[in-house]
RNA sequence: GGCGCGGUAGCCAAGUGGUAAGGCAGAGGUCUGCAAAACCUUCAUCCACCGGUUCGAAUCCGGUCCGCGCCUCCA
């Protein structure tokens, strides 16, 4: 079955036909680093992971670019503020962010492109939109791109300029521009941008927001590659522009299929900055969450509908987690024994995975492909208990979790909890305990050992512990 | 004013013309010394509301109500 996905600039969902058979260039818009990331942000950066992860599962070789914005407004009004070079203070949230990347589990991408490492290439691509007469240089020495001249402008968000509604930032702009929805390629230097600078042919200053991205996937994915992904409220001005400033410059079609996530919600709005109702990734973690549990939040709705974050969901996800990990430890058990599983085994791992599979190409349809898995778990769980899936074909359901995973980066088959001797102990005690039917002190030992954050689980094969 | 998204069980969430996946929580049961885990049964005669189309609609069309987003900081 082929991948299908929702395509922003046709808004229709469509079979997704790379240019280059076999693989699949993707652009993904990343952080601007003034601040830790938000998990309204991390949505964005794991519905990408997730789009990625799908890719590679396909059988396509991805290669990722994922920018860096380390000069604009709001990082420059930031080292103002800390009294510290621009790139020092960009460097702490850079750090920050790869460590929640990582948190998050997360694949990194091929390139992560800083805008401060691309200037060059950026005035270089301001310079050919004025030579090709689709920007102007305004007498302060900024450039602006003219939409005038560009008619497809509007293409993405299907906007038309009479009816856009004139804000307060557009009717107080001081710059000069020919009209409103102009948008700056190149900011003139101004007092307040301190030692940020850098010199063009038009002065010093620095680039525009939206030039890195059409500049550095230039650079990195060629004049047109398959995928440009972001959060929706990126479509309009930033994709926009980047579609008028890329298509403007090099007379092609800039990208294929645009994906777009929906935002997540805090109480029902938007979680944001400037809103101020947001959860950093170390809120939460701080507050008991770890990385898996907000990962399965995060991805578990499908990428087009609204998120609604609740600490109900992360409760949720660590039952929901622990289900997946003790089937796990189950399989794992069921391994070592040998004898025939039952003939149904095949069959079961082979649903599967097509189920997954299945929902994964339809639009990342995450629900699906998590229904196939737990449809397998639970088919699976009752012929463990029948004693139908041992050895090999315990191999082989593991080996089909372990492909699952490479999608989902939550399940942690490798997981042995490194028991204390002193836990380890307690519970030969206990084991003893049982043995001589002294039930009262077994209990005991449990009840001691649950206080100190180890359940005892007895099975058939033995006892069983497991970090709670 | 323009553009767009959504309203499915206690919570989360699929399904977009053929009679409601899955997860969490709950109830009963099997297993267990007791638990835990697992499994079984149960948990929406119904998909915001009102009309319409159809043999048939949560799904299509029209309207209403409610919530959210974008219209140059924004993932």
């Amino acid at each position: 079955m082929a991948l299908r996905f929702f395509n922003s600039l046709t808004r229709r969902v469509e079979d997704f036909v790379p240019l280059t058979a076999g693989e699949a260039r993707l652009y993904t818009c990343g952080p601007t680093v003034y601040n830790f990331a938000h998990i309204g942000n991390f949505r964005a950066y794991l519905f990408e992971d997730l789009l990625r992860r799908t890719l590679e599962y396909a059988g396509l070789r991805v290669i990722q670019v994922m920018n860096l914005t380390d000069v604009d407004d709001k990082t420059i009004r930031g080292a103002r503020q800390a009294g510290v070079p621009l790139a020092d203070y960009t460097r702490t949230y850079k750090e920050a962010f790869f460590e929640d990347l990582r948190t998050l589990a997360i694949e990194p991408a091929e390139h992560y492109p800083a805008a401060t490492d691309h200037i060059p290439e950026m005035i270089a691509l301001v310079r050919t939109l004025i030579d090709k007469g689709f920007a102007n240089v305004a007498d302060d020495g900024s450039v602006y791109f003219s939409i005038a001249r560009f008619p497809r402008y509007g293409q993405l968000v299907n906007l038309r300029r009479e009816q856009m509604r004139p804000t307060e930032r557009v009717r107080s702009d001081e710059y000069v521009k020919d009209a409103a929805a102009d948008f700056a390629l190149w900011k003139a230097y101004s007092e307040e941008d301190g030692a940020v600078f850098w010199d063009s042919p038009w002065g010093r200053g620095r680039p525009g927001w939206h030039i890195e991205c059409s500049a550095m996937s230039m650079r990195y994915l060629g004049r047109t590659f398959d995928i440009h992904t972001g959060g929706i409220d990126n479509m309009f001005p930033h994709h926009e522009n980047e579609i008028a400033q890329s298509e403007a410059a090099n007379g092609c079609r800039f990208v294929n299929y645009w994906l777009h996530c929906a935002h997540l919600m805090v109480d029902g709005e938007k979680m944001a900055k400037s809103a101020g109702n947001f959860y950093t990734l170390r809120d939460l973690i701080g507050r008991g969450g770890n990385g898996r549990e907000i990962r399965w939040v995060l991805l578990g709705t499908h990428y087009r509908q609204p998120l609604n974050f609740s600490f109900q969901a992360c409760r949720d996800a660590k039952a929901a987690l622990q289900r997946l990990d003790d089937f796990v430890v189950r399989l794992r058990e069921a391994q070592a024994r040998s004898g025939p599983s039952d003939a149904a085994v095949a069959g079961l791992i082979a649903d599967a995975e097509s189920g997954f599979r299945a929902g994964l190409d339809d639009d990342l349809n995450i629900s699906e492909a998590l229904g196939a898995l737990f449809n397998f778990v639970r088919d699976a769980n009752r012929l463990l208990d029948a004693g139908g899936l041992v050895g090999e074909g315990a191999t082989a359901a593991l080996a089909a979790l372990a492909r699952i995973d490479r999608v989902l980066g939550v399940i942690e088959p490798g997981r042995q909890d490194d028991v204390p001797p002193g836990v380890a102990a307690r519970a030969r005690e206990r084991q003893e305990a049982r043995k001589a039917r002294d039930f009262k002190r077994a209990d005991a030992i449990r009840e001691a050992l649950r206080l100190d954050g180890w359940l005892i689980e007895d099975t058939p094969g033995g006892q069983r512990l497991k970090r709670l």
